[in-house]
RNA sequence: GCCGCUGUGGUGGAAUAGGCAGACACAAGGGACUUAAAAUCCCUCGGAUUAACCUCCGUACCGGUUCAAGUCCGGUCAGCGGCACCA
């Protein structure tokens, strides 16, 4: 009888959803597994094949997790707010809400097609107000707590879209979104004080376990730098310039400092500065350009010297030029360097153009070809001449800046405050009242959720405003203050805000009181494992775990960390090697492998592909192989025999197969699990027979890569209740073993022979063994046996000459 | 530029903690079954040499450590990812 997946995957599919398989509840009794993968943008074009490997990870590591006694929740949602469906709207006129909700219905249409056990009865929808409610609830309490701030900025404003982008969403000065160049403008802009949290970040990361380049990146991202500020005395002006630099033992060398066009200081000296006219016209060069023209091109330095406003060296005594060039940034540090011109290559190339000094500090380069940045011996240096190590000459330098009160240690990050407002209207919107009297006023609790108002037109406003300022019934309100007329924020939040908490409204989805409950956090937190990809390991992650640092802080939440492990799954490429997308035609539609060759085939050849956590291009032909493998599976029930035990020829065979399934699935390694269960199924059919206690223990190993078919074989051989509710095999490690092994016999490390041995034979015995054989006797004949080496259950090697 | 990762047959990939390189699949070639095709089953399948056995070479490249290196060390090249005038 042929195996038809068609009529079969139904029948399973309708009776886990009939029966809430995999719908759970809080349950003491049991040990808890929280498996977590990232919930999709339920976009227009539906599922992607990414999509599929990226949840069979979990999947087949929750199902398992579920035979081995564990309460497992295994939830999915959508993550629904965007500019797809906004874009959708200004095209076609149709409603977010309208596309949304039908493109949500698609979405699990599809997920229900492939068989995920996922636990549906807690469906989260970010645009859902009784979800956002709870966004707004979080950002109200940063609000609170200082945590939320206004400040006008130069930001990074795409004109196509109309939006103000934060620095990770305009990567290499291109939108993320239309991939327009990004320019400068001066807005009010939200902020979330991130940056209070960046010690915090970067501490927790020694709780967690995630992979070594997650952790790397997200490292990298905060970016954390030791070193000190210095404080410089101005010549022209009473106040102090203050700088901050990770090498302050290299004070001996500095020739000059350069400040940042925008620095304070300028205007704060504008009357002595005598070359205001040239300094203004300078700024207002470096305001035209974009982030990216400032710091992506590597060109010539430029700049303007300050004339009248100079500095003086706090340990030479000399006094020392200002310039102002854009290779110093306002955002980091203090926005004003001392500069070291021997031993750093810009201050050098800036000091080169510009014809000031060049002292060596540090010996081992030669400075009149370029900056030496290596390690060496202090020279003209005072005190510190002499020593070669680095760390102490900085410790020395910055015991004498303390002591004089010159400087003091410090500490710098590179990551910067979020920038959290849209001027879109597809978004949470922020509910913050602007009132002529009282200023910002939150939005009361009670009050929550602040509901999108229904709109006619979702064009942003010409000066890139968001929609909702054209909503007067939305503007207008009255302070909830002073009861005067106010008008309301009318930005929304970004795409980021309904991904960071989601994992903790999975636990008590349904909760109005609160974000969820005590008890139900208390039970499913933290995430025992959250699978996604390596794109959201920064932006994605780090707000969330910021999120969640706050909600810990003010007691809303009850771990530090809210992700106990983090892998990531690389991605499917198509057949032609490249990355998929629709322009290149490379896109392969998981529903027509459904279509063609089932559910379970797609799913086991997601994961047999290649190495889970790598690239691999998606292969036609190799999907035919996985079909092959089930087809001849459901073969099995022709040549299945009686017997309650493993037969002998089978038995260490079937435990090495348990034995390695079960940990391969516990490290991922997927594709050498099926493998080995593609071994031993080619042992059975070759031997012409299985019986029944090794199918079903084969059944239950393949269940949690191919749970239809399993469930199906199990229910028709009467193995007895249902496959879902089975116990997992266990292993029993000695008859893991073979008592005869083949081991290799090499001589001078070269293979010459293999021969079989007892697995528990001594090195004597085994030589005796190997110098018998008739080919390795032949071998050392008329040789010195100089060395032998016996590896148990290996090899032998005979060193001889 | 800095940091990190990777490099294995025609292809995807295996190879505890230095111990038989190429598991498992795909593709290809040959055969069986068939009127034929598909499906299925069997055989071959890193390279050189050979009728065959044997033997030699082989994990990007060069060198080293070791009885033994895909694996460890030093250097080179290539590809990928992240950060990037971060002081």
């Amino acid at each position: 009888m042929k195996y038809n997946y068609g009529a079969i995957e139904q029948k399973w599919q309708k009776y886990w959803e009939d029966n809430k398989t995999f719908d759970v509840t809080i349950d003491t009794s049991k040990p808890k597994f929280y498996g977590l993968v990232e919930f999709p943008y339920p976009s227009g074009a539906g599922m992607h094949v990414g999509h599929i490997k990226a949840y069979s990870g979990l999947e087949t590591i929750g199902r398992k997790k579920r035979l081995e006694g564990y309460n497992v929740l295994f939830p999915i949602g959508f993550d629904a707010f965007g500019l797809p469906a906004e874009n959708y709207a200004i095209k076609t006129g149709i409603h977010p809400r309208v596309s949304t909700d039908n493109n949500i219905a698609h979405f699990s249409d599809q997920l229900k097609r492939v068989g995920f056990a996922f636990d549906w009865s807690r469906v989260i929808d970010t645009t859902d107000e009784d979800y956002y409610k709870w966004t707004q609830w979080i950002f109200l309490k940063m609000f609170e707590n200082g945590l939320a701030f206004r400040d006008k900025t130069l930001v990074n404003y795409c004109p196509s879209c109309k939006v103000v982008l934060s620095n990770e969403d305009s990567q290499g000065g291109k939108c993320d979104i239309c991939h327009s160049d990004i320019v400068q403008k001066s807005k009010d802009v939200w902020y979330l004080r991130i940056t209070e949290y960046c010690e915090q970040l970067l501490q927790g990361l020694s709780e967690v376990d995630y992979l070594p380049n997650i952790k790397l990146q997200q490292e990298n991202w905060i970016g954390k730098s030791t070193g000190a500020f210095v404080n410089f005395e101005l010549v022209g002006a009473d106040e102090k310039l203050r700088i901050y630099t990770t090498r302050p033992d290299t004070l001996y060398g500095v020739t000059f400092m350069v400040i940042a066009p925008e620095h304070p200081v300028i205007d704060a000296n504008s009357a002595t500065i005598k070359n205001m006219d040239a300094v203004l016209e300078y700024r207002a060069e470096c305001a035209k350009k974009t982030e990216f023209e400032r710091t992506q091109l590597v060109k010539e330095k430029t700049g303007v010297k300050l004339d009248g406003l100079s500095a003086v060296n706090p340990i030479t005594g000399k006094e020392i030029p200002i310039y102002i060039s854009d290779y110093v940034m306002m955002g980091y540090g203090t926005g004003a360097i001392m500069a070291v011109p021997a031993h750093d290559q810009r201050d050098y190339e800036f000091a080169t153009k510009f014809g000031i000094d060049i002292i060596e500090v540090i010996k081992g380069g030669d400075i009149s070809k370029e900056a030496y940045t290596g390690d060496g011996e202090m020279v003209n240096s005072g005190v510190l001449n002499g020593m070669t190590n680095k760390k102490d000459s900085i410790a020395k330098m910055l015991k004498y800046l303390e002591e004089k009160g010159i400087g003091e240690k410090g500490v710098q990050y590179k990551m910067k405050d979020w920038a959290f407002n849209r001027q879109r209207y597809w978004g949470e919107p922020i509910p913050i009242v602007h009132c002529e009297h009282c200023g910002m006023v939150a939005v009361p609790y009670e009050e929550l959720p602040l509901r999108l108002p229904k709109v006619q037109n979702f064009e942003p406003g010409s000066d890139g405003e968001s929609p909702l300022a054209k909503i007067d019934d939305f503007v207008n309100c009255t302070c909830p203050k002073c009861g005067k007329p106010a008008k309301r924020e009318t930005d929304t939040m970004p795409q980021w805000a309904g991904s960071s908490w989601y994992y903790l409204r999975y636990c008590d989805p349904k909760n109005s009181e609160a974000l969820a409950s005590k008890e139900a956090l208390e039970y499913w937190m933290p995430v025992d494992w959250y699978n996604g990809g390596m794109e959201h390991v920064t932006r994605h992650m780090i707000y969330s775990r910021f999120w969640h640092k706050f909600l810990y802080d003010i007691g809303a939440v009850n771990t530090s960390e809210p992700y106990a492990k983090r892998t990531a799954q690389g991605l499917i490429l198509g057949p032609d090697g490249e990355k998929m997308s629709k322009s290149k035609g490379n896109v392969v539609d998981p529903l027509d492998v459904i279509e063609v060759y089932g559910a379970d085939v797609l799913r086991v050849y997601t994961l047999f592909m290649g190495d889970y956590e790598k690239a691999a291009p998606w292969s036609d032909s190799s999907v035919k192989g996985c079909k092959r493998f089930l087809d001849r599976v459901w073969a099995l029930q022709d040549v299945l025999v009686d017997g309650d035990s493993y037969r002998p020829e089978f038995t260490s065979k079937m435990h090495k197969m348990i034995k390695k399934v079960t940990s391969d699935i516990d490290n991922m390694k997927f594709n050498t699990a099926i493998a080995a269960m593609m071994t031993i199924l080619n042992d059975f059919t070759s031997f012409g027979s299985i019986n029944r206690a090794e199918l079903k223990d084969f059944l239950i190993m393949l269940y949690p890569f191919a749970p239809h078919i399993t469930e199906e074989m199990y229910e028709a051989l009467g193995f007895g209740g249902y496959i879902h509710d089975a116990k997992w095999s266990s292993y029993d490690e000695a008859l893991c073993k073979d008592d005869e092994i083949e081991i290799a016999v090499q001589i001078n490390g070269k293979l010459k022979e293999r021969v079989m041995i007892s697995a528990d034979a001594e090195q004597a015995e085994v030589l005796e063994i190997v110098k018998a054989n008739e080919k390795i006797a032949s071998e050392l004949a008329g040789k010195q046996i100089v060395k032998e080496i016996y590896v148990k259950g290996k090899l032998v090697n005979i060193v001889a000459r």
